[in-house]
DNA sequence: GGAAACGCATACGGTAGCGTATGGAAAACA
DNA sequence: TGTTTTCCATACGCTACCGTATGCGTTTCC
């Protein structure tokens, strides 16, 4: 009556690791729950990260998790880990550019938050800081998290001219308004919400 | 027996009444798991606000919370209630202002929200919004306080002399703000974090 | 072709939380 | 004074979790 063996939720698996070692496949399987439970964090949030809703999702039992990870704060850590190198990777990549187009890549940056293809991207950031409100370690990779924005930033703005001070304060105010547009409910405020933000993103990077 | 549904009431709660009417006694104690609702509710997120947990809180068991509400839901909503109250009573009260003194109350609600001692408060603004993400009801409410706190913002910046299109963009943008400093990490991106934030301040209000 | 290790299922004990049922003390009322 | 209403305690059933123990088919190694 149970389910049996449970299939095709393993993935790939069969094919490309010809000769798998223990080593990795043991590494290879816990991404998977960690990819997963990312997905769960974004729309749950951390307190809806359970083990038994995450082990349905991937189509076995917890059994295979506790074999997997020690127990769910393992998983946790994992997560934190993962979300920290993915963010670090993708802020590197979003604030390279060529010297004379900095403040180009500075209206990229406020656009691809905001963007709406980028919704679970939010979701997750909002979700990890939630956490971090209640969790000193998972406060600490956010600080990482952000002192690495800020100074990405910083550096865009100094330069594109602008003093090192205000450079700070400009970078702050990027994120801050970036992050803080994702929390608030203003969708009904005005009818041409593409002006607004133009206005915005100008007044943040304008010298 | 069927008890009859507790219906929410503001009343200031006479100090000790020697005689106290029934009537008084089931106004008066609703109010009480509210406050104490929200405390947690700044604490711990809404996923933190159980009923066994705020009985003790409050120094009795769960049967006496079932008189006063139907169930958990019941609370969640007279906390809803209570706080779009608090908050637009408190956004009246922030943002009138005598004529001319428009920017000076504006520095000052920027101040106000990221003044230490208003932690509590801040712990409970992101505690909602996060429970807005995952609820539709708590949407609704940071709906209509997000608009109602845009909207007197706004009028400050026009009679501070802006546009109507930039009054409602540099409105949107201080709360973003203000809600976005409050879910950074950055208390060490600078060790002179007061020049930061008067220069943000500045660039927000400024003309 | 065993033997060991792997990867997962199943079963179990335990806690926390929701909501209901019921009893009971004290106040209010008549 | 007797009755009703108010307010809360206690006990119960139920579900959702966490983490452990153990069994079992399958792969990997010798």
């Amino acid at each position: 009556m149970e389910n049996k063996p449970v299939k095709a939720s393993i993935k790939p698996a069969s094919s490309k690791p010809r000769k798998r070692t223990a080593e990795a496949r043991a590494q290879l399987d816990p991404e998977r729950w960690v990819d997963e439970a990312i997905d769960v964090l974004a729309s749950e949030g951390v307190t809806g990260l359970r083990v038994e809703v995450l082990a349905k999702r991937c189509g076995v039992t917890k059994g295979s998790f506790y074999w997997h990870f020690k127990d769910r704060q393992a998983l946790l850590d994992a997560v934190l880990e993962q979300w920290k190198i993915g963010r670090i990777r993708d802020i590197e990549k979003t604030t390279s550019v060529a010297a004379g187009h900095e403040s180009q890549q500075l209206h990229y940056a406020i656009e691809v938050y905001g963007a709406s293809r980028n919704r679970k991207g939010m979701s997750i950031e909002l979700a990890v800081r939630d956490w971090a409100r209640h969790d000193p370690q998972a406060a600490a990779i956010v600080e990482e998290v952000d002192l690495y924005r800020l100074e990405c930033t910083r550096k865009l703005f100094v330069a594109s001219g602008m003093s090192d001070a205000e450079a700070k304060s400009r970078s702050l105010l990027l994120y801050a308004c970036v992050f803080g547009l994702s929390l608030m409910h203003y969708a009904h405020f005005d009818d041409n919400l593409a002006d607004l933000k133009k206005r915005i993103a100008e007044r943040i990077i304008a010298s």
